[in-house]
DNA sequence: CTGAAAGCGCTTACAG
DNA sequence: CTGAAAGCGCTTACAG
């Protein structure tokens, strides 16, 4: 330890720069010995060893995150506003994707935890909430973004009222013939902006057939594909509810594969407004989520739980952002 | 240390654990005694404290990864294959974004640093490279990827060679006066795959004025208003270079809101060959870019580095994929 | 083949 | 207000 050419020990060193405040400081050294002490520091640019640190506190100041896939922009974003925050809070963060792969979802995490994470954060719950179930048994401290599952803390978008804006557009707008690509059934964000729509279409009267909502990937490839088995029936339906902007873009192109107009013959509906939404040929009408702030939040949540603090799922709300894809017709 | 619990010290335990295989720790220990550790380890669930071992080895296993944006698609697929190969090698990554901002840089590479990471990966390299002359100065070990810099070790695709892939094609397809979006000034991928396209069509007996070549941002929003630039002079392009997908996707919305179809007015072709260049409505002709092997490859660079290697650039083989948005004409 | 000892760089009671 | 001591969990010469 270079710091103590201030001609003083260690510990002295360590109590001046652990004081938040010179104030705080001088419950522990004289005025003169801080001024020394900080001086000394800053010139050879001393930095703590975080092992050393963590080692002697048994505090990593790390998190683990585990996602789906980071490639995805949602989780991207989210991730982005985790790591923002964590930063502020001294914290480093640990990422990794689980494919949604139970076996590589139990496999990341156990890596995360031979790290030494203080806490986890999961991008990728699984409704069923098993893993995390037997997780939390274990005494592991962790929060959900993104999706929730019952009985534990998360940080989402209120899906349901998402999935019930589109659905009052869509018949505010003339459509009531809805086809919904509800995304995976094991993520709540699937499940209840699909659940949001339809109950949003049952009160305006219509009752969705089950063979309207069709389950796949996130993705443009995944969408294009739940369109093609929309498009195998006739009729053709009146608007698509792409329950992620990945996959209504995907869905565009296959429609337009078919010679189909978007909005003209199919309104066509995303989610989570994507930076690419706005600029596509034709924009896309989707729902507005505050993807960074739920990483803010859900980073704050864990941190809050490390400290002995009860966490309540948090809700944020979603708006609606209306663009060309749903123009009336 | 739980684990002298099989009767034997914990150097011995040290000893039995990190040798590779059964062969190489009966050099240090019986066979039995092996068999007990081993025994023992795996019961408890042994996991070694990877602070202590980082204080007492001096290397803590870790490598920093600065980008200029998760968000990004091309970025986070880069990234997911550093962190895929580091895993592989027992090693983990701490990523930043810095916005390619100077000062962002240079603050997150210190945090790193700060937490002792080995060695960095930096996807945000800036061609003057007087940041990067810096850093290596003081001794410091790092590796770039997707853009390249004067006398750093690197893996980069060959982008010069995918702008000339794209040059020669649109000349191919009847293409003479193109507008090529070329990014940002400051990244190689933008400086080489724009001089790729200027020389195939100087080959051809094009020379480009300098008013075609316009820079921004390699989003979507920076397409848009790129291109928007590009159609503020008359007569238009016959064909528009976005130098990165999104750029393109951009363009195409530009294009659209003036009425002009793509590829019948003009086409478009993008780089990288990003998951929606397939599925967008009009599918985008691309330069395919081996993302994630890059990521991959620099990775083992940099452990090569770590241990001593010196290491040549790495320029690896991009490949033209034709789609719709160029099609005759 | 195995053990005892030292030490990585810190923090934190415990004395004074 | 300051120091001396112990210890976090490992690894690695050094002996034997």
């Amino acid at each position: 330890m270079v710091a103590d050419e201030a001609g003083v020990t260690p510990s002295t060193v360590s109590r001046v720069l652990n004081s938040a405040s010179d104030t705080a400081a001088r419950r522990w050294a004289s005025a003169e010995t801080i001024r020394r002490v900080r001086e000394v520091a800053a010139r050879y640019g001393y930095r703590p060893n975080p092992q050393a640190v963590g080692l002697r506190t048994r505090r990593s100041r790390l998190i683990g995150v585990v996602v789906p896939r980071l490639q995805d922009y949602v989780l991207a974003t989210i991730y982005e506003g985790i790591d923002e925050a964590a930063t502020e809070r001294g914290y480093g963060t640990l990422v990794t994707n689980s494919l949604d792969d139970a076996r590589k979802q139990a496999v990341a995490t156990e890596m995360l935890l031979d790290r030494r994470v203080e806490g986890l954060i999961f991008g990728d719950a699984h409704f069923d909430g098993a893993f995390l179930d037997k997780l939390a048994g274990r005494g592991v401290r962790f929060v959900l973004v993104s999706r929730r599952a019952p009985g534990h803390p998360s940080v989402t978008v209120d899906d349901l009222m998402g999935g019930r804006l589109v659905g009052e557009h869509l018949v505010a707008t003339g459509r009531r013939d809805v086809a919904i690509l509800a995304g995976e059934p094991y993520a709540s964000t699937a499940i209840d902006r699909t659940q949001g729509a339809v109950d949003a279409l049952r009160a305006a009267g219509v009752d969705l057939p089950a063979h309207r909502i069709v389950h796949g990937p996130f993705d443009a490839q995944g969408g294009r594909a739940a369109v093609e088995r929309v498009l195998e029936r006739r009729p053709f339906p009146e608007a698509i509810f792409a329950t992620n902007d990945f996959a209504a873009i995907g869905a565009m192109g296959a429609l337009r594969d078919r010679n189909l107009r978007v909005p003209g013959d199919i309104a066509v509906v995303g989610y989570n407004d994507t930076a690419l939404a706005a600029e596509l040929p034709t924009s896309l009408t989707t729902v507005r989520s505050p993807m960074r702030e739920m990483g803010r939040q859900g980073l704050r949540m864990l941190l809050d739980i490390l400290q002995g603090g009860a966490a309540e799922p948090v809700l944020l709300p979603p708006s609606l952002v209306i663009r060309e894809s749903t123009a009336a017709s």
